[in-house]
DNA sequence: TTCCATGCAAACAATTTGCAGCAGT
DNA sequence: ACTGCTGCAAATTGTTTGCATGGAA
């Protein structure tokens, strides 16, 4: 059976409070601040805890860090390439297309959340 | 300026010849029947380098390793949460779901490459 | 002969895990 | 009191890198 946990709680709030997608790390240095016991052990195993209860997504960069991210309703992420800066956005899944991913995969259950790749305006001047 | 390898042209038929979104792990296995001196360095070398010319996307899945997969046109990918395989498919992105996403993002460049995460069948049906 | 690519092993970064003590019920 | 959660450190995993040697131009 679970058990209440500050550090579980702090670890939530964290991630609620910001919209920057912050990573297992910059949640570890922000709760320090305030709670210097803690161990990143802790954030990480919390985060688990959250992603498999449903409460916060996991955003995956290859071979960056993940990402963590609050669950309000659903939506989708725009992630460039360059930065690894994430964008929020939704889109609606019509029934076309929904059925559309169905015949062409072996996917059941899946909702209206997509991550998509490119490159941000500010990366693209850069070049 | 960039030189022929054996190596890695072998490493990109490997992932041209399979559909099955291999790993580099996989990749380097497969490849060690044939030629036993191979090393993984070599492995992740030359999939860097292919992934960089564009020749062969990374598909990265939280977490567990990343996949590799071969680019003969632009598709979507489907990632079952469960057991991590991967799915083709294709949408096709109208230019209002394209001006929409434009709109909430800062991404400029983006292509028809979705990826969205579900519960494949078997996974499913083992619950 | 030049210099990129290799094989190998060590280094690295992100994350997980084992354990003894602590905290929530 | 019981058992889950913590902090800590060591372990694991996936991937990158430094270096001496080998191979393509």
């Amino acid at each position: 059976m679970e058990k209440y946990s500050k550090q579980r709680e702090e670890v939530f709030n964290c991630i609620k409070e910001t919209k920057l997608h912050p990573t297992a790390e910059e949640i570890y240095m922000n709760l320090k601040l305030k709670n210097p016991n803690i161990s990143r052990g802790t954030v990480y195993r919390n985060l688990n805890l959250l992603v498999e209860k449903g409460l916060v997504n996991k955003i995956s960069n290859s071979g960056k860090p993940d990402k963590f991210d609050y669950v309000c309703k659903p939506h989708s992420h725009a992630i460039c390439k360059v930065c690894g800066k994430v964008y929020d956005f939704e889109i609606l899944l019509d029934d076309e297309i929904s059925s559309s991913i169905k015949a062409q995969t072996e996917l059941e259950e899946f909702s209206n959340e997509f991550t998509i790749y490119g490159i941000c305006k500010s990366c693209k001047n850069k070049k």
